[in-house]
DNA sequence: GTTGACGAGTGTACGGCGTACACCTACCGT
DNA sequence: ACGGTAGGTGTACGCCGTACACTCGTCAAC
């Protein structure tokens, strides 16, 4: 029962199962509190086991991110591009809006991951098979952003919280300036939120946003636009 | 002279001059390698003297973004709103560019800071008297997202670089996976840059994708757009 | 059955970080 | 002349990532 004890008392640690670990630990205490330590004793262990299977934090923060575009649902055939870029996209923002900390892991990492590689090069080719230039795409591409993978980018997170002091004051309620401000936040109006991102529908202003380029995108590729005129799509 | 070369042997310390070197040290050794440790030596200060100007290395942070804001051009009076929030965020942009750790503190910063308010401000302002209503605004203000501090959201920052080992593996050259971004990478073409983001003209992706949106928000200003309608502005 | 290599997990230690807290000291208004 | 105060100091604590040397269980080869 010596054995026994010893066999169950762990399942053995795994490059996948540090990842995933990592992950949960991450919607738990959030990105910012993540540390090798903390991880380590989540999965009651020394914190330099986990240097076994991962190279450093760099690359845990590299597989996390990983584990989640992994969660992305696989394209679905046979539809016109825009659809099927636009179905693909709200299935990565479904994927990432579950994990609050992706946004900011993707963004600080210094290139893509092979699966975001796979995962861009899909959303490229319904470009491509859709009739859009190389060139068309490519701007396109740019012009998405990170919003490719499902987050818009506020100007401010607002999804911390936890910590709201030593904080510069409430831009709220204080002095009338900011009158246009004011006035955007009481149209509002929902709850007391933040002045720009709390109290919206996010969903909406994603889609909103989403739908105003593919649409743009639409109206260019019909018009066979090339950035070779430099217009940069102006029309006015 | 001992109280001259004490008088002269450092001027003193202030906010002012705290958040001015920090920004300087950002720009030459990084956002994360700054610490306010490197940041008291760089002023010949202990560390603990500069909690006797900012709070703690958060509001250090916040002033720091204050400042690249402050350098943003105050708003050019008489021009139709297009053109009016077009050179806003232009500017706003020029800014940003010389301090590449800027839009990186302002996505993490929980709020935002007075000055930011100011020209957030300034650009709803620009729309309202453009003719846009409170809600067509609103949302616009949100598609724009950190577009409006002159910083597009690229997928991956591609600007630090110093450091490009332990990285796992440059997705350029090898295996015959992702054609699509294989053709893209190709068509660029421009030096040997990474996949998206390097060897191509940030300005003109900047622009291509303002534009498109600033079009796209005339068109909806035009139609009498309203979110009640709940359509996202969808053409197709 | 013994052994020896190997890989997973351990223990200790180092240097860097942010910052709490007590202290000193030069200056200024009275 | 003096007492308060604001700005700068020194020490120390607990956290971080991780280098490096180690133990120990497993398993293949003999």
């Amino acid at each position: 029962m010596a054995e026994q004890t010893k066999a169950a008392r762990r399942t053995p640690l795994t490059r996948d199962r540090v990842l995933r670990a990592a992950v949960v630990l991450a919607d738990d205490i959030g990105i910012e509190a993540l540390s090798m330590r903390k991880l380590a004793q989540e999965l009651g262990v020394v914190p330099m086991a986990l240097y076994k299977h991962v190279a450093n934090k760099e690359q845990l923060l590299d597989g996390m991110v990983d584990v989640v575009v992994g969660e992305i649902e696989p394209p679905v055939a046979g539809a016109d591009w825009k659809s099927a870029v636009r179905r693909r996209i709200l299935s990565a923002r479904r994927a990432l809006v579950g994990h609050s900390w992706a946004a900011q892991v993707i963004r600080t990492r210094s290139g893509p991951t092979p699966a975001v590689l796979a995962y861009m090069d899909s959303v490229i080719g319904m470009f491509r098979t859709g009739g859009f230039s190389v060139d068309l795409t490519h701007h396109a591409m740019h012009a998405l952003g990170s919003r490719m993978m499902g987050f818009t980018q506020e100007l401010f997170d607002a999804s911390p919280g936890p910590d709201p002091r030593t904080r510069p004051a409430r831009p709220q309620e204080d002095a009338g300036e900011y009158p246009y401000v004011r006035e955007l936040a009481g149209a509002v109006a929902h709850d007391e939120g933040s002045v720009v991102g709390q109290g919206c529908d996010d969903q909406f202003e994603f889609e909103f946003a989403l739908d105003l380029l593919l649409d743009g995108f639409e109206r260019l590729r019909r018009q066979g636009w090339s950035s070779a005129g430099r217009s940069g799509g102006r029309t006015t």
